[in-house]
DNA sequence: CCCGTATCTTGAACGTTTCCAGCTTGCGTG
DNA sequence: CACGCAAGCTGGAAACGTTCAAGATACGGG
């Protein structure tokens, strides 16, 4: 609790033999502040930290992220992709149709929900990914009013 | 089974108030065919079918389909949207995490499998979508040859 | 402290999708 | 059966998110 989230970073860069940089480490400060964020809001952010950061970088940086399990990229249809820091733990996502607010959802089926690879058409299936469209409290009202 | 598919399709555009034009019964043709098919394919097909159609208007017909539910529109991340005529049966779908090829999967767990709108943060859910992540056969058998 | 390489910067390009203005067409009306 | 309105199509253009390429920089082992 006492240490800086930067040195977090750095030890869990370091952990999977990846370099710590001044990128990566504002890239995990930002996405340990919590939400689904954008590219873009990633950038922004990493700037207020960080004084110039190019934005092929931020791209490059959330790749090697969430290859390395430290990030989850998560793409609603119609919508630019956004990452996380919550990973392991395969949880999903409720996403509004009005204004594209993400929430998240616990699994509920315990572990692997509806992970049955039955007659998947010969596919070898390695994971499920669950995407709740609904509408968010928020547009629930807006709509109510139009009525 | 004697009416030809144009047939049909004027019959469900017509159904819905929509008007019946060339695109949409050459889109709704393609869709017939089966598969789950790219905006590309779809005009690539449909041009096969007509003259000449303008990228625009396949883009505009099938928003105007799937909003009236003749198509459904799919969209794994990291693919560009596809459309499937099949409708109605929330089916679910296994993408190849190499190729990109997609297949149907049927539901299992009977209606609505996952669909428990359980603490969703006050969301109001109306679709839960589930896309399960692999390797096709044939991908399957490309990594085992690299072995 | 030095070197090799992973990483970042700059600049550009790509493919999908959407916007716009204007013309064509389907289809209810008289 | 002709008319007129609006929905729908055409064509050109551009926006968007993302990725690629080449060179400069800086991390970290020796």
């Amino acid at each position: 609790m006492s240490e800086p989230v930067e040195d977090q970073g750095a030890a869990l860069l370091r952990a999977r033999g990846m370099r710590v940089t001044r990128p990566r480490l504002a890239v995990l400060g930002v996405l340990a502040g919590g939400g689904h964020l954008e590219v873009d809001e990633i950038a922004s952010a990493v700037r207020t930290r960080l004084d110039s950061v190019s934005t092929q970088a931020v791209y490059d940086v959330l790749g090697a992220l969430s290859r390395a399990g430290l990030a989850r990229r998560i793409e609603p249809a119609g919508s630019p992709a956004r990452f996380e820091a919550r990973t392991g733990d395969n949880h999903h996502h409720v996403v509004c149709r009005a204004c594209g607010a993400i929430a998240d959802v616990d699994c509920v089926h315990g572990a692997a929900p509806c992970l049955d690879p039955v007659g998947a058409g010969g596919f070898v299936v390695d994971e499920a990914e669950v995407t709740f469209w609904g509408l968010c409290p928020v547009c629930q009202q807006a709509k109510a009013a139009d009525d």
